[in-house]
DNA sequence: CTTGACCCTGTAGTATACTACTAGGTGTAA
DNA sequence: TTACACCTAGTAGTATACTACAGGGTCAAG
């Protein structure tokens, strides 16, 4: 049986173990392969892929950028920043401004939706049949839309 | 030329001209009846489909509906709803609620993303080498991201 | 009767991020 | 030797919402 949740070793591990360390499913590591988010390990003598412990780290990394919003292109433009010899920090954080501000346009128009839509729903006593319904209407209409 | 921009009549609508009153594209249009979103209208005897003017409204209530953050299935729900005899204004609401519940869990989601991508992006001053930028480090080691 | 705007069906591509499956090869333990 | 977990490559499917063809047919004007 092939070790899969070996802990301790500074060995080449296969796909299913940085899967399992890196807490992502196998074909998601080989989707970010194709993505090129991780790069080409070297293969064995019969072609399975030998990692370096840093894919894992590197899986990481990948998985935390997401969650604070970056898209898998921009990871990878992030990665091959960071190993990019003329890359300064100043690059860094552009793209970290430039995400929160996206991030705070998509907060934005949440915001606006929520307000039209709490709007509508507030006109709307639930009683009734569908066809005077306020929400429907509203939607029909385009009255209590405006912005 | 087949009139494209009519708007004065009763008269049953091409695809074309349902598209352009809509303010939609043809493409989808033809999208929208594959969804199910609008019903295989009659035919003319060369196969032209003669869209009843309601057809109009019933795309404005799914793009507006659509600004109001409900996915196309669920608006096709909302549309059979609206025609069912045995719904209820109640049903209607408790959608409407469900959306802006959503709504809300999007917003919280994005400020917790923002909240930590400008705690990170704070801590770095934007200068030297992406080698020791904090932004990298946090996203490399996990620190500074918990919640 | 030709031109050109418009229509038809059906299929495929875009973007994002996976997830699953086919059909076969590898490695190790019992 | 067999069983089983694991690996390989390549392809296709999921969800969302379009968008863009290809290869035809129709209709009205000139």
């Amino acid at each position: 049986m092939v070790k899969t949740g070996n802990e301790m070793t500074q060995e080449p591990l296969t796909m299913g173990q940085v899967a399992n360390r890196s807490g992502i499913g196998i074909e998601t590591v080989r989707f970010y392969e194709r993505q090129g988010l991780i790069k080409d390990p070297p293969r064995s003598g019969s072609g399975y892929r030998m990692y370096p412990e840093e894919t894992v780290t590197r899986i990481q990394f990948t998985r935390r950028a997401k969650d604070l919003g970056f898209s898998l292109k921009e990871i990878k433009d992030l990665l091959s920043l960071s190993v990019s010899p003329g890359a300064t920090c100043q690059d860094i954080k552009h793209r970290a401004e430039a995400k929160l501000t996206d991030i705070e346009d998509k907060i934005r128009t949440l915001r606006r939706m929520k307000k039209a839509l709490a709007k509508v729903t507030a006109a709307c006593r639930g009683e009734g049949s569908v066809s005077d319904c306020p929400i429907l209407e509203a939607m029909e209409q385009g009255k209590e839309l405006a912005k």
